[in-house]
DNA sequence: TACGCTTGCCAACAAGCGTTGACCAACATG
DNA sequence: CATGTTGGTCAACGCTTGTTGGCAAGCGTA
């Protein structure tokens, strides 16, 4: 058996949970690291070893610990919608309640930012956007539509325009969108969602 | 003067136009080359050397037309949205009209795409888009506004919406929203549009 | 104490990048 | 013809990138 190969535990989040690896806080910090640099810069300009720096340990950690680039990335951007649970919702206030969340959720949490940063012009990042679409909004969308084959469009509908709003406001900095409040910003787009949602088939 | 400096006329476009430049064919090969690029991979992948590659020319020459990859980036990203007169259009068909242009438009022009994909990773490229924004879409849809100072927020939300359909359409590939016909994008999007454009303000 | 695994740093590698300057062929003009 | 300008290639530069392997210190167990 070679000297140093990475143990199974290496590779493995945490494996006996009882004992807690030394390393975890440093995973940590590399982890969280890496989540602003993609989230800043995009896939390209966030190298290993700016990251390394930000986290205070040597870059080849980063590569013992996650692989290479693609692993880090893909550890980094795991990411969880947390898409409310529509079924209790009044059906007039669905479109509200998504914008709403979505907001909030944009902003306490930059790895939202990161996935679109990187999925645009990452095949990689595009693919993980497309998943995190199918398999976290597609189910709760579904649940509320008329019409269950049509959940998928206006899945994307909504989506379109959610992102939409994200990029402009958060990504490129577009003066009025950013200027806008929450309150405004639903006020606005709840409707279009609620009608992407609710409407028939035109 | 130095030997081989090169002259003003190296950097500009074309200072006389009564005698056309020989190399003005492969200036604009390196601008094609440079479009299908950077629309391709984005600022950080779009290499100058592959670039060249695909004009079938030496880097070295991109550098001497453009100067540096940013101003490669400048000159193969000016862009022009053809924004429509819309004061002669009826009032009720301004969402349609506005949502059929830009799909139309981006379908038949790359370079929107790569303005997208370097606007999401790029400072400069995102600065750009503002200015298009700005200068392009704002006084079109100020003269249809029905009041001149909510201009730029209705803009910005029509623009939150078609970004967003381009992005989910054209960069991600989202499948529902790539499966859509273009009649059903404009019978979805319209409304939406024509409701940020001429409803009042919540 | 001695041994083995873990954590970490260091120095280096090969590859690719943007960019530069020397050099040559073709052309245009006196 | 000679001369200066333009269009183009070539080889190299300095630098950064992702990635690797070796080595030292810390810790756990026997």
């Amino acid at each position: 058996m070679p000297e140093h190969a990475p143990s199974a535990a290496d590779t493995a989040p945490d494996a006996d949970p009882a004992r807690p690896r030394r390393s975890a806080a440093t995973r940590a910090a590399i982890l969280a690291a890496a989540r602003d640099r993609f989230a800043a810069d995009g896939y390209e300009r966030a190298t290993i070893r700016a990251i390394a720096k930000d986290a205070r340990i040597d870059p080849s950690m980063v590569m013992r610990y996650y692989g290479n680039k693609e692993g880090l990335f893909a550890a980094a951007s795991e990411i969880d919608l947390r898409a409310p649970d529509l079924s209790r919702v009044p059906r007039e206030e669905l479109g509200a309640r998504l914008v709403r969340h979505f907001l909030e959720r944009w902003e306490c949490d930059e790895t939202l930012t990161a996935m679109m940063r990187v999925g645009v012009t990452n095949e990689a990042g595009a693919e993980r956007m497309r998943g995190v679409f199918a398999e976290q909004m597609g189910p709760v969308l579904a649940a509320v539509s008329p019409v269950p084959e049509e959940a998928p469009t206006r899945a994307a509908l909504i989506a379109s325009q959610i992102l939409g709003m994200a990029l402009c406001r958060y990504v490129l900095h577009l003066p009025p969108a950013v200027g806008l409040s929450h309150d405004e910003v639903v006020a606005w787009l709840a409707p279009t969602v609620q009608r992407y949602l609710t409407a028939e088939q035109p």
